[in-house]
DNA sequence: AGAGTACGGTACGTACCGTACCCTATATGA
DNA sequence: TCATATAGGGTACGGTACGTACCGTACTCT
C-alpha cells in the first residue's frame, strides 16, 4: 500500500522520453508561453516545468534561475528588430524605418519583464551564468552606424562628424521610454525623436562647428 | 512549563512602547540602514521589522509591500538633488551643475533598488499603493524648464523655441545611462550630453528653422 | 551487450510572504 | 479616575516558490 517510488506514470503509454535539444526547445517554448500569459513577475519555475511536461530539475540542470531562462527564452522566441539598415536613399527615412522596427519588439517584451530581468540579474558567478553584452557590442548601435554611414556615402552629411552619443540618442531614448512608460507608449514618439533631435544634431553637425 | 504566550519581554525593562510617528520612523530607519548594507533584493520585511526593534505586523500595518516601503524610506532619506535652478549667468554652467547635483542622488539609490521597485510595482489597486508621479509633474524636469527661462530671459536663446523633448533630455539620458550601466560611470557623461546634445540642439533652435 | 548519461518523478529543507490571533500598553474622554 | 478604543508587541500559521538531493529508468553510444 505504501506506494513507493515506483509509481511512475508510463510517459506518453509508450516510452517517449524527450532529450537534448528536444527537451530543451520544449522548455523554451513553455517559458515563453508563460511568460506571455502569465508575466515575468508571477511566472514560476514549477509553472513553465509543469507546462513542458517535465520537472524542475530538468530546467534547473539548463539554467540556473528565472532571469537567465527567460533571456534564453527570448532570445529564441522574442520577435526580433530587423537589422538590415534599410537603404532608401534618405537618412529620414531610413531612421524612421528603423526605429518604428525596434518600437513593436520592444513592447513585445515589456517593461515588466525587462526591470525584472535587470533586477535579479547580477552577474552573479554562476557556472551557468553568461553576462550581459557590453553597450559597444550592442546590434541596434552597429545597425544605425550602417545607417549613418550609408548616409555619409550619399553626401548627406560628412564623414565622422557625428559623435557616438548622437548615433545612439535615437535607440537610449527608445529605450528609456519603453522602459519608463508604463501603459502605452504612442509610434509617434519615434517620429518625435527623430525630427526633433537626431535631425537636428546631424544639421548642426554638418553645419556648424 | 508550557512556556504560554504570556512569555513577552518587557520592552526596554520599562514600558516604553513607541507608537504613532516614532514608530514610523524607526522602521524607516531601519529599511534604509537595511537596504545600505543588504540591498534591495535579499532585504526582506521581517529584516526590517527586526532591525526596527518591532515586528512584521507594525510594518505591514503602514505599508502593503516592500516597494511602497523602500519608495517612502528613499523620500525620507535618500539624499536629495538641489532643485534650486543655479543662475550663473551661462546656460552652460547652470545645466552642468544641475546635472552633476542629480549625478550623486541617482548613484546613490543604485539600479538595482529602481529596477526592482519599477519590476514590483506594478500600481495594482491597493489601498495603500500611491501612484507614480507622471512625467508631466516631474519635479527634475521643472527645475530644467526653470533653468532654460533664465536663459531666455538673459536673451541666450528665444523664449519658446526648445521642445519639451529638449529640455528633458539631459535628465532622459542621464537617468538612462543611470539605469543600465551597472558598474560605475563616470560623471563626466554629464559634460558630454550637455556639449554634444543639449547644447548643438539649443543652438539650432536659435539659428536654424 | 554494457556502461554512462540524462530524464522523470518525488520529496525535502529553506526562505519569505502576508495575515490571524491574542495580549498589553498607551491615549482619550466621559 | 476609570472605562474604552486604539494600536503596538509577539507568535504562529498557511501558502508559495525556491533550489537541491535522491533514485529509478529510459535512452545513447561504442
Amino acid at each position: 500500500m505504501a506506494e513507493s517510488k515506483k509509481e511512475q506514470a508510463p510517459n506518453n503509454g509508450a516510452g517517449t522520453r524527450r532529450r537534448g535539444d528536444v527537451l530543451e526547445n520544449a522548455i523554451l517554448q513553455a517559458a515563453w508561453d508563460e511568460l506571455e500569459t502569465t508575466g515575468y513577475n508571477r511566472l514560476t519555475m514549477e509553472a513553465v516545468a509543469v507546462r513542458a511536461q517535465t520537472n524542475k530539475t530538468a530546467v534547473y540542470r539548463r539554467w540556473p534561475n528565472k532571469a537567465q531562462l527567460i533571456i534564453a527564452a527570448l532570445i529564441k522566441f522574442a520577435p526580433k528588430p530587423s537589422l538590415e539598415a534599410a537603404d532608401m536613399g534618405d537618412l529620414r527615412t531610413d531612421v524612421v524605418t528603423f526605429l518604428q522596427g525596434i518600437f513593436k519588439p520592444l513592447q513585445a517584451i515589456g517593461p515588466e519583464t525587462i526591470h525584472g530581468i535587470m533586477s535579479e540579474y547580477p552577474g552573479k558567478e554562476h557556472p551557468m551564468s553568461k553576462p550581459l553584452p557590453p553597450r559597444s557590442e550592442d546590434a541596434l548601435f552597429a545597425a544605425m552606424k550602417a545607417i549613418v554611414g550609408n548616409a555619409e556615402k550619399r553626401g548627406e552629411l560628412q564623414p565622422d562628424r557625428l559623435p557616438e552619443r548622437v548615433i545612439s540618442l535615437p535607440i537610449d531614448l527608445l529605450r528609456y521610454e519603453m522602459l519608463t512608460t508604463h501603459g502605452s507608449v504612442s509610434e509617434d514618439i519615434v517620429v518625435q525623436i527623430v525630427d526633433e533631435l537626431f535631425l537636428p544634431l546631424v544639421r548642426a553637425s554638418v553645419q556648424g562647428e
